[in-house]
Parts: structure tokens; C-alpha cells; sequence
DNA sequence: TCATTATATGAATATCTATTCAAATTGGTG
DNA sequence: CACCAATTTGAATAGATATTCATATAATGA
């Protein structure tokens, strides 16, 4: 840590006003539905004032969110450090990101899908209607689950939970086969998705 | 199913052209770097003429989403219907949506985070700094995955999968968490998501 | 106090694009 | 073919907003 002067530690202070207001405001709604200034309202700070930290909308954007990807990073690197089995680990993985998430809402919301994105003054009906669809497809599922559940298969538990995360490894497996040039077949994941899904990961026997 | 009079088909078959069409740019770039334009010049109808059969763009995109999850949703409900089991519906509801993604990976695109989205042909060094950052929080994740498999508490397998499948768990959790309105505490969801990475949801015993 | 520099301001500018609509084209019918 | 209705067209319009910059304000120090 270097000691700053006078002057530089207030303009850092006003430069992370700035950030903490795009932070909220992208988060509210998005990038593309958020105006530069409706940031320099939120902040307190003139439209031009912005400027003089931040070259443009999208490197104040990328800025916040490089910030917050590194604090992320260093307190799981900090926490995980403390334990030594595998278990711990993972146990205080999965308690550090979900805590950070939740103190970190605002930023999180930015990983949204962009049908949330999409300006909320217009046709409701149409929306309502989609996200009624989106609904049907996730109960879709729990519907399997719950069929389990009494068949005697699964364990005692939510079938909520069991269906989110059934589709929450769904998904991602199906982003990352999107994002790495489809390379082989996504359906190749089916059956790990459902062993895992069924078994777990941990070594039986 | 209507008898159509040919005016009527050659309508719909219009209609298609430029959902199909939409589907493709929307997928491309994004709500929100979509022009009216470009749709038009790949459906291959002038801009008024899209605004003869969609009121307007948002109009266009529900409509298209709307469309697509109707089919995956009909898809999932003959499929699934034809097994019995529990597990024989499990493996089958994964294998039709991995299937329907891999042939309909535009309309998932869709889904995408706000990130993918924003202009490409800007700061690429900021953008590319993001999802550097973004890499190594998952490395991060992979690698208490692959101590695990060292130490050999895990079952031997791809330690990316098992990775990914964390990770994929704990996103949808603090989704939904987000979206009910942040009821109760997420940091709740960390025992279920940790108990069923490891040990699975099937009964045991 | 006053001069000089640094910083903040927000109205004006420039650009971009959704939407409209008058004119052109096409299709159908007697 | 000649007429009328339906459809298509894309240039013109309107509205939105990112960015600039001349001006105002504040901070510094002689």
C-alpha cells in the first residue's frame, strides 16, 4: 500500500462514488437501459465529471466489474487458503461465493439474462406470457422429481431444490459447450449431468 | 390444425422468414445491438414490412422467445410422457433439452449474460481483462476439485465437469434467490448444494 | 487579496435507430 | 387489359442519449 496525498485519496473517493452509483444503476437496469446520466444523478456528480474518470459508459462498466471480480477472487483465495481437506474446501467455497453474492446483489443482477434487461414499460402481456412459459418448462421438471420423491428413488428433501439444480447443471454445461466453439456433442454431458446429478461426486466404497 | 386458405400460408411462411431471421441477429448481437435494419436486410423484406406483421421490435423478440419455448416445452412433455420410471424420465428429460440447445443454439444464445452482448468493436483490452478475471475465479474452483481427486475422496472423473457442475449449481441458486425477491438467507442453499455435489439425490440404503 | 491552475458543470452537438407513411408495386378479378 | 385492393418499400421523421467543450467554480499559494 503506497501512502496517497491529500488530493489523491480524494479523488480516488470520488472515483469510487462513481463506481459504487454505476454499480446500482447498471444492476437496476442493465446496460443498455441505463443512461450516463442517470449514473451522474445517482453519484451527485455533473455528466462531464464523469468523463474526467472514466474515458466512456463502457470503461466505467468494464471498470466496476473488474473491481468486483477481484475482491471475489482474493477473499476465496483468503478463505479457501485456511482449510486443508478437500471437504472444507468446498464447503467454504460454496459459503464464501453465496455470501459475497448476497452483500453484492447489485453487482450479481448484471449476470442476468437480458430478457430481465428489456424495458419494463411495454407490453406486460407479452412478458407475462414468457415468463409464464419459463415457469411451465422449470415445473416441468420438478414434476419429475416429485414423481421420484414418491416413487422412493430420491432422497427425503425439496424437490425444489433438486430441480434447480438439475436445470441450474443444465444450463451451464450447455453455456460452456456454447462458448468453447461447440466442440463435440453437448449431449455427450447428458449422462454425466445425471450420474452426477444421482450419485454425487464424492468416492463410494 | 386449420385448413389455411393459400393467402394464409403464404403469410405464416412470411411470418417464419422473419422470425427465423430475427432469431438469428437477436442471437448474433443481442437485443439491444439488434437493429430493425439488419433484420430486415436477412429476411430479406423491407423495414416497413416486418412492421406490417410485428408491431414493433420487442414485440418481435417475445414473440420469437415465445415460440421457442412452446416447442422445447411440447418436446419435453411427449418425451418425458413415453417413460415410466423415474430415472429413465431423468435421463430422457436431459437428453431433450441438451439435444434442443444443441439444435437451437441462437435462441439460447439469447439467454447469455449481458456481458457477451455489449459492443464488440470496443476497449478490448478492458473486455478481455474481464473475462480473464472470470477464468481465473473458475480455476480457482477447478482446482480445489482436483485436490480432492488427489486426495481421492472424489470419484475419478473430469475434474472440469465436476467443476462446472459447482459452479452451474451455485449460480442458479443465487438466481432464484434474487428473483423471489432475496427471501431468507442463500447462504441457507450452501449445505444443500454441498450435500448433493457430493452425495447425489438418489436414496440410499 | 489576487492570479493561476485544476476541476466541475450541463447545455449544445452529433449520432444512431425505431417507427411512420406516401408512393410504388403486386395480385386478384371482371 | 384495366381497375382496385392489398402489400411492400425505404426515405424521411422523431426521439433518445453518449460525448464534447466553453464557461463557471473551487483550490492553491505567493
Amino acid at each position: 500500500m503506497e501512502k496517497l496525498s491529500r488530493k489523491e485519496r480524494e479523488y480516488q473517493a470520488r472515483r469510487e462514488e462513481i463506481l459504487r452509483a454505476a454499480e446500482r444503476i447498471f444492476a437496476q437496469n442493465g446496460f443498455h437501459n441505463s443512461t450516463v446520466a442517470e449514473i451522474a444523478k445517482e453519484s451527485e456528480f455533473a455528466i462531464g465529471t464523469l468523463y474526467q474518470f472514466f474515458k466512456n459508459k463502457e470503461e466505467l462498466y468494464y471498470t466496476m466489474m473488474i473491481e468486483k471480480f477481484d475482491l471475489l477472487y482474493n477473499t476465496l483465495l483468503t478463505e479457501v487458503g485456511k482449510n486443508t481437506k478437500c471437504f472444507e474446501k468446498l464447503n467454504c467455497l460454496v459459503e464464501v461465493v453465496l455470501a459475497f453474492i448476497e452483500q453484492n446483489v447489485d453487482f450479481f443482477k448484471i449476470f442476468t439474462w437480458e430478457l430481465n434487461v428489456l424495458n419494463a414499460n411495454m407490453n406486460h402481456n407479452l412478458k407475462d406470457q414468457l415468463i409464464t412459459k419459463h415457469f411451465a418448462y422449470s415445473k416441468l421438471i420438478g414434476d419429475v422429481i416429485k414423481e421420484g420423491l414418491q416413487e422412493g428413488v430420491l432422497k427425503e428433501g425439496n424437490a425444489d431444490d433438486l430441480s434447480t439444480a438439475l436445470l441450474g447443471m443444465m444450463n451451464i454445461f450447455s453455456f460452456n459447450w456454447m462458448y468453447n466453439q461447440q466442440q463435440d456433442s453437448l449431449r455427450e454431458k447428458a449422462s454425466i449431468i445425471v450420474n452426477l446429478f444421482l450419485n454425487g461426486a464424492t468416492r463410494t466404497g
